[in-house]
DNA sequence: GACATAAAGGTTGTGCACAATTTAATTGGA
DNA sequence: TCCAATTAAATTGTGCACAACCTTTATGTC
């Protein structure tokens, strides 16, 4: 490979490297389950606040599931992205889409039987993944706290 | 902001995230100069090979650039990324594309005059980028170099 | 109630990423 | 020498990201 000092030296190109090459481990693993990384960590937010309402029947958790804004704050995605992805996911049968009645303007959505019982299947999906990295289990605690650091650090100042 | 616990326990999101916060510092900056991220990032590939050459005259520099091959092994990014990208940066005037004389598979990628002096107009980009992480150096090189050996373990383990 | 304003989500267009395929040029034997 | 295998780059198709714009619905003020 070319050693390319410039590139080394900044940490932009390492961020940017690194999130490539840890997707790259993702891919052949979600494909088995015919998921794109995004569509992976849509279902990620919607299996947590799933679990929240877990106490409810399922009826009920499928008729008010998180609306796009909120997957979006999550995600930090727009409806740009969101709704051609939410599109496919409805299309795989993971999710439903359907506008709120108390506000016309909300779409919400939910998981379908299927997308919740997917959750399962996918448990030792992060494991693997977090094998693949070489670091240690204090390594990579450390390394997502100044990660998600640096982004809320960028969020904060961009916000004022 | 949806604070989503599953979402922050997971290393790999916290690298798409802080990369993505980081490409939104820089977007504004290099928007300024007409270039996307991966563009800057090819320019940054160029100019690091064209100090190495400074020795030499302009002709025989721009006359050998880096192949399109050498470009995508620096930057771990394949044709299909790399050839509508060099064509955006020779359209703008930055790069010229030529296929080698002694292979003609190969194309030949240097900088124009321009592309050349584009270097010292963005001398001070990434500096800026680094203060807004809210990090201190230190802890930046930190980051960079636990960065790079997650990439490195990950591409090794995929050669074997 | 009428209307300006704002909010939510969808659409369009551009530019990556990446897989899969194609074309052309080179290389390495038999 | 001929030709199969390899290599380099381009092309095609899919799916993000993101900006800019549009449509619909809700809200606030008069």
């Amino acid at each position: 490979m070319t050693d390319d000092l410039v590139l080394r030296r900044q940490v932009c190109f390492a961020l940017y490297a690194a999130s490539r090459a840890l997707t790259d481990v993702y891919r052949p693993v979600l494909d088995g389950f015919g998921l794109t990384y995004p569509q992976y960590l849509v279902l990620l937010v919607l299996w947590e606040r799933d679990a929240r309402d877990s106490g409810r029947d399922a009826q009920a958790r499928e008729a008010d599931g998180l609306t796009v804004s909120e997957l979006g704050a999550a995600l930090r995605l727009d409806s740009g992205t969101l709704s051609p992805l939410l599109k496919r996911l409805e299309a795989a049968g993971l999710v439903v889409r359907r506008r709120s009645v108390r506000d016309e303007r909300r779409v919400e959505v939910g998981l379908t039987a299927e997308g919740r019982a997917l959750r399962d299947r996918m448990d030792d999906v992060p494991t693997g993944v977090a094998r693949a990295t070489g670091l240690t289990a204090d390594e990579l605690f450390a390394l997502r706290d100044t990660l998600n650091r640096v982004t809320e650090t960028i969020h904060r100042q961009k916000e004022q």
